[in-house]
DNA sequence: ACTATTTAATGATCTATATCATTATTGAGA
DNA sequence: TCTCAATAATGATATAGATCATTAAATAGT
């Protein structure tokens, strides 16, 4: 009876759950208004969509693509998490008195995004108080996902970490076992908090104890439950 | 002219600044709905508040006293934020579909809380779009603070994190630079992710380099601005 | 006031992971 | 097809910080 709540069910994957039906609550009126004060706008693989400490004229809404949203360090950069179609970025700049955007967002593969205009979003959330439950949904959604991602970068060590972005990838991003590496090396350590050197390591690792294959580009996880017990061991 | 944004403006700092006005949008029925759907409750030093796991049913608004918030693990605890006077607790359990309590919290000192109904809260923010807004600031505070301390967790090492504590506790808590330290060594450790031999020596280390000067639990910040520098520079 | 328990302090080791140095491989542009 | 730059791979070494072991001091309970 019951589901058991630990420590163990903390994962470093980055990526919230795809929200369908966000824009549903809007009647035609402020769905019109947002239409009105939207644009959409594709972006090539390996492009700023914002940029940390710019003002933020807009929240973004993912279409289509994969995008990085991140912290800009001397030397390296700590990914806040990966944005799949559905998400939404630049929420935090919704605040009244903190308009910047708080991180760098860029595109790993060819993007789509709707703009829009953050002025008219605060519009609507004042105005309709369903819109504003969703808009709290995704924070709430965001939140967990953070500490749980703060709870692995403190108590679980390499292995645990890299397994739980090799899942994270298979099960929200590709949905599905085998699929294409678009993430260079370097990449998966800002993901992991690790270095080049480590993932390296620790993928080689993976691949002679039977757990993943790997071809090229192409990463097949070969042993998911076996994956999913050094995730959850750490 | 401008701000420089640079990494170095992050901090492990756990407590967001108080909102004083938070519950002034309220109309008057909305206030009475709410208080009449409060209970105020006092803690004693060391009770836990609400336990991880378990149904939400209020969100805790901190009135006095001092608390953590934290993530339970096997042996360690993470410590998610400290809660001062103004915090609001249990934010995240506002999701429809995610009606427990994503941490624990407890008490460092004998607190005082108003446990409002989660329901009714969920009703005003439908209601009152100036509500929600300022519901939606506290994310956005709350979600900066949480990347500044990833960051922080990540980038700095450990002079860079108890410095950022102490600055912290000086600022933020205590308002300043004499304090009493309620805090234990074990619990310094886990607010900035380090053993608690860890943190003793840091902390002589400091008192070595004249940054700060002990006597009981008395703690004096001697040099804010180097303490500072050692904050920026990791 | 006296024991028992918790907390603090300190030194000696150990280890996970970073760093450095080098070579191999891949991919992109001319 | 060749060249240059980026990425990947691998071994050797260094180190921050954890872990372990012990003693000292402070706090609490009887």
């Amino acid at each position: 009876m019951g589901k058991n709540v630990h420590m163990q069910t903390f994962s470093s994957c980055t990526v919230s759950l795809t929200k369908k039906d966000f824009f549903d609550t809007l009647t035609p009126a402020q769905k019109k208004l947002m239409d009105d004060n939207t644009v959409d706008i594709k972006y090539n693989k390996g492009e700023i969509i914002c940029k940390h400490g710019t003002f933020a004229p807009y929240i973004i809404f993912l279409k289509k693509g994969l995008a990085k949203v991140y912290l800009e360090g001397a030397n390296d950069n700590l990914i806040l998490k990966l944005a799949a179609p559905g998400s939404l970025i630049g929420l935090s700049s919704l605040s009244d008195d903190n308009t910047t955007y708080h991180y760098t967002v860029s595109t790993y593969l060819d993007t789509e995004a709707s703009l829009i205009n953050i002025d008219v979003f605060r519009r609507i959330i004042r105005e309709n108080g369903e819109f504003a439950s969703s808009v709290i949904c995704v924070f709430c959604n965001n939140t967990l996902q953070t500490y749980g991602r703060f709870f692995s970068f403190t108590h679980k060590q390499l292995y645990g970490r890299l397994a739980d972005i090799l899942i994270c990838l298979s099960d929200r991003i590709f949905y599905k076992e085998e699929f294409s590496l678009n993430l260079t090396r370097k990449e998966l350590g800002e993901l992991t908090g690790m270095t080049t050197e480590s993932v390296i390591r620790m993928l080689k690792k993976f691949r002679q104890d039977d757990l993943i294959e790997m071809d090229g580009k192409k990463l097949k996880i070969k042993n998911y439950e076996l994956l999913l017990k050094i995730s959850d061991y750490g």
